[in-house]
This record gives structure tokens, C-alpha cells and sequence, in this order.
DNA sequence: AATGAATGAGTTTTCATTCAT
DNA sequence: TATGAATGAAAACTCATTCAT
């Protein structure tokens, strides 16, 4: 499975080739096919891995516990920078797989969708609303825009980590501290934008 | 190259079958193996067809002309969407080749290059610097910190109409105008949020 | 192998099929490339299999053996067209070789050399040297006039040896009885020309 | 007929594409067609404006105006090395023909067979009978070893060319010099074998 | 008559999948 | 259960030959 990933995720569907999953991976390809009954089948237990790995480590108390938005927005930026860092490979799989697994059986593609869904809209409002009702909101200020500004932060922190990491291919957390800085710089604005005055 | 555009938007490197191209296209194989050499070049010729297409109809002007910050980012966002409902598969093409053409020639990657960098900081800048210059922007807010918004901003409008073209593939400019009115509620956010109270 | 020196030496590298040589080898294309690469390192292994078969059952003790130029030549010849008539089709796979491989890489082209060299002035030296040695030469002639008749009576025997399998292809040993008789007759001559008259 | 004739020579006939014999003889691909039905035909056309180009130059008085062996010999070898200088392409194609045109039409077999038969015993026969027969040959010694004898030195004189040649691609005559030193070497050898002695 | 773009049958090559061991 | 040699359908690529201009 950490093979497939590897290949499937830096190569594509049909860019990876069983012989050298099986080389890499120090199998035969014979009990890849016994196990996964076809390539097909194999790209997709390769995708149920990745999400079950992401899930299973996926924390969502960084966004619940967080007393304001700051706070929330910073711990969930690291938070998602550290994971982007440490399963780079899922997420490139399962950011392709949408493109590439267009006939794919629909279980699959309720997994992927489910991957999608953590980073939209729906869920974000799950995540900062609670912290929002705490706050005086401006007036003219729907929580859908406040919702679809936080994406576009995410949005932005997430080019700004790729643009980072393709400078920087071995960085740790700590090089990302300017990005967290941005990160407070764009909350700021945001909090300035939408709070009343007082 | 329309033919070759559309199967590779759609199938992929892999995906897409000379036999195929030159079907659709009605031509025969070996002309295109005459034009193009291999099945590599002609990718590489579809990439170039697809910037350049796009290059040649991208009017720069919707950012220049505008006289405030709402006006320009909902005309930019008008166009864009506008663009990329027109060159849906151009679009699609050039968005995949980043990863599929990992081993492309140089030159290549600088065409595909510069295709991304229209849509990063530096292009950001260069739009709406005239326009930050002639407005009282609040103290501890960095122009840096505006274009990240800024470009946080059009992301989330290209995810937005990613969704919405994905449900509804065949919408025109006027199925996008809550998209549009989105934009207005995050532009009017943000100005309150990094201009100073008179 | 057989089948594709078959192949190569009937119809040359072009001509050869590898769909042709599968079929007759009763194995799949597939088996080919998967241990040749490709047409041209089938080819050149091929090439050495025909040079390493007769390598292997090259016995020059028919050479060192002799006790006079008579006996060591038609032993030569008689052995020369047994092992002619035996591998014919390696004889003639490396006898096109030289004109075919012009851009096989250098290490084959040592081995094809080789082959060639087995044929030449240098290995007839060592040959017919020991026995020259014995025998009392007239003045004015020299070893390597000696050497170059002898590599004439060989060639031409080797073209008699030709025109005869070409007139009758399915020839034994006993058929090249004539071709023996010639050869006396050449040594013949050739020992009253260089030998001093007591 | 001259560009068909260099890459038919030096690529064989598989090997040789019409669209690189059209290029280099500055003309279209389809004129050859016009002129030549196909590739077949060209490549018989070719043959024949081979051999007549060579039959054409060929010069037998060489061989007729010759009043002992030793200048008839020099005499031709020092002619056939001329030829051979000359028209490399033209003995290359013919050596090459006789293998390939397995499956070409009996006229053009014949004319390949002709060129064929002015380096065999028939002919040798027909030019040194006249100067033999002015000759006391030894007992024991037949016309045919005599002939066999002839023709080995004219092939070791070949075979010799050949070398030279491979060495110093662009001889002229006085460079082979030593092997017309050779050649009176293996004639002088020869007449002390096969005439009486007085 | 001359051109060279276009054709497509024919070859080489790849690779998911099978199967004897 | 595990292996990896073998298969052959499917793809890429070549090139003699045709044909509109």
C-alpha cells in the first residue's frame, strides 16, 4: 500500500506501472493481482489508505477548543501544514483522483468527495461558527462571506505552503513560521472587516 | 490541436490515444507522427496551443482600467470565470500539465510556468498597487497582507466556480452572478478591514 | 536464439520480423522485448550466440597438429567446410554482420572483429609458421608471400565451397571431395613455387 | 539514379527510405514513384545502372594485350583496384544484391549473376588459357588448379584492397603500391609451381 | 510533369493479467 | 500462498505509396 501510494501519488492511474510497485515494494506482482484483482481495484484500496490514514491522525480539537479566531486559524493552519508535510503523497493521490477517477465505482467516489468536503464551505461553518456567535458581527456581513473568506485564506495559506515547499523540498515547521505570520496579518484584516466597531 | 486539446484535457497523457486524436480529428495517425514526432512533442505543442490561445484573447485591462478595488476584482472575476467557461479544456490542460509533465523540457515548463504565475503574488502586485496607493490604508496592515487576501479572495472564487461547473456543466455568465455578488460581500470585508476609520 | 539467428540470417535485420521469430520460436513477442530490450539488442545477442557457438566448437588443433603443409591444409579446409556446413547460418549472420552493424556499439563490434580475424593474415602467420619453419624456403620469397597464398587458397576454397552449396543446398562431406582434390592441387604447386629444388 | 545508388549501397535495401533518396537527390517522393513504379523497381534500376555503369568503363584488353602472367596479373589487379577505387558503391550494392534480390525477377538475377561471373574460374579461364598455352606446365598440374590458384590470388588481392581501404578511406593508386609488390610476389611463387623446370 | 501532404497497413514496443511451478 | 515467466491485446511509431494541387 505505501508503494502503490508512492507511485500512484507522483505518477498517476496509468503512469504506474504494477511491475514497479511490485519491484519497489518487494513483492511479486503475482500477489498483487491475487490481493487486488485488478489494477483498478489496487488504485482504490490505494485511495481507502490514504483517507483512512489522513483521518485517522486528523484532529479536529485544534479548531474546536480555540477561544477566538486567531487562535483557531493558527492552530489549524499549522495544524494542516504539519499534515500536508507528513502525507504529502496522500494528499497529492487524492487531490488527482477526482480528475482521474471519473469512472470510478460511486463508494469510491463518495470517499473522495468526503476528502473534498473537509476543506469547503460546509465544514467550515461547522468549525467557526461556534466561535462567531461569540462575536459582535458587523452589519451586511453574512456569515456565508465570512465563511467563504476563511476558505480563501486556507486557499491562500495552502498555495503559499506549495510554493514553499517546492523552494524547499526538506523544510520542517519551523520555515513555515512567516506563512503563520501571514496567516495572523490576513485573521487581523479579516476581524477588522467584519467586527463592529465599538 | 483543438482534437489533441480536448483528449488530453479530458483523458490525460496516458488517457489520450493518437489513434483517438487522429479519428476525432479526422486525420490520419501518420500525419501526426509527421508534424510532431512523438506522442510527447505533441503534448508539448497542445501545451503551447493552450497558452497561447489563451494569451492571445487575455485582456489585461479589466484590471488596469478600474478606479476601486470592488470594481476591479468583481471585473477581473467577471473575466475570469468568463475565460475559463470559454477555454474550460485549455484551462483544465494546463492545471494537470504541472503535474503530469514533471519531465518536459525546459522551455516547456517556463510557458506552463509563466501560465501560474498570472495567477500568483507578484502579477497580485503589480494589479492593484495603483489602487492601494491612493487609499488610507491602516497602520500594521502590509501591502503584502492585502494581496495574500487578495489572491486568498480569487482562489476561493475559482473554487467556487469549479463547484458550480461541476453541477451544472453547461451554465453561462449569468448562472455565476451569486459568485459574483460572494466577491462584493468579501471585497467590501476586507476594505473595512485594512482601510483606516475616518 | 535458433530460431532468431534462422531469422536475421535468412532475411538480415530489417527483413527479420519479431513477430515472425515469436511465432517460430513458439514463444509471445512479449518474452522477446522482456529479455532483449529491443530489435537491436535481440540482434546483437543473437550475434553473439553465433559467435560464441562456433567459438565453442572451434578445434585449431586441426591446425597445430599437422606435420606437413598438405595435411594441414586440407585438414584446415575439410574442417572449415564441416563447420561451414554445420552453422551455415552463422557463418552467414556474421559475414552480413560487418555491413549491418555499422552502429552496433563498440563491444560488439570487437567480438563480429574477432570472427573476421579468425580469417586473416595475422592467425595464418601463427598457423602455418611451426611447419614453414621445418621446411627449406627458396630465396626471395618471403613468409608473408606465403602466408598471403595460402589465405588466397582459402578464399578460394571458400568460394568453391559456395557455389557448390548454392548449386547443391542440402550437401554433405562426401560432396566436397572435389573441392579436397583442388586444394592438393594448389598446395601442390604452391610447395614446388616457394620450395628450394635439392 | 546516383543518390538511389549511395544509400541502397550503404543502407541496404530495406534500410534505404524513399524519402531520404528523394532528398538528397533533391527531388520529390513522387517523381520516384512516377518514374519507378516502387521501391522495387527503383532498387533494379539501380543494380542495372550499376552494372552498366562498371560494364561500361570495364577495359578487358587488360587481360587480352598481356604477354606473360606476371604483367597480366599486375596488369589487372593494378585495374581492378582502379575500379574497385572508383566505384565502391557500385561493388558494395552488387556484393550486397546477390542476398537480397532473392525475390527479384529472373532478368535482373541474370544480370547480377553476370557481374558475378566475370570473378569466376569461366572467365579466368578465357584469359589466361591464350598465355598458359605458350607456357610448359609441369606434369601433374591441371588448367583448373592453375585457374583455382588465380582466382585465390585476385581474392586475397580483394581481401587486401579491402584492408587498405578500411585503414586509409581515401587511397588513391600509389598507396596500394605494396600490395601490387604482393601480387608479384604470389605470381612469381606460383610459375616456379606449375612450369617445368628447364 | 512535379510536389509533398496525407494515408494506413505493417512493425515495434508496452504492460495488465494469467498461470505453471 | 507466493513467484515471475509468459501472454497478447492495445498503443506507439514507420514508411511505401497515393493523390489533390
Amino acid at each position: 500500500m505505501a508503494t502503490s501510494l508512492t507511485e500512484f501519488a507522483h505518477r498517476g492511474y496509468r503512469g504506474a506501472k504494477t511491475e514497479d510497485i511490485a519491484q519497489k515494494a518487494v513483492v511479486s506482482k503475482g500477489i498483487i493481482f491475487r490481493y487486488y484483482k485488478n489494477k483498478a481495484h489496487l488504485y482504490m484500496a490505494t485511495l481507502k489508505f490514504a483517507t483512512d490514514r489522513i483521518e485517522s491522525v486528523a484532529d479536529y480539537s485544534v479548531w474546536h477548543d480555540a477561544q477566538d479566531l486567531d487562535a483557531m486559524i493558527v492552530n489549524a493552519t499549522k495544524y494542516k501544514i504539519q499534515l500536508q508535510l507528513q502525507y504529502p503523497e496522500e494528499f497529492k493521490l487524492l487531490l488527482d483522483a477526482y480528475a482521474e477517477a471519473s469512472d470510478a465505482p460511486s463508494a469510491l467516489k463518495h470517499e473522495i468527495a468526503e476528502f473534498y468536503n473537509n476543506q469547503t464551505s460546509a465544514n467550515m461553518a461547522n468549525m467557526i461558527d461556534p466561535i462567531l456567535n461569540r462575536l459582535p458581527i458587523r452589519n451586511n456581513v453574512s456569515r456565508k462571506t465570512i465563511q467563504g473568506l476563511m476558505l480563501g485564506v486556507l486557499d491562500q495559506v495552502g498555495a503559499e505552503t506549495k510554493t514553499l515547499m517546492q523552494k524547499k523540498p526538506d523544510a520542517d515547521l519551523t520555515d513555515f513560521d512567516d506563512i503563520i505570520e501571514n496567516v495572523r496579518g490576513y485573521i487581523d484584516v479579516l476581524e477588522h472587516g467584519f467586527l463592529k466597531k465599538e
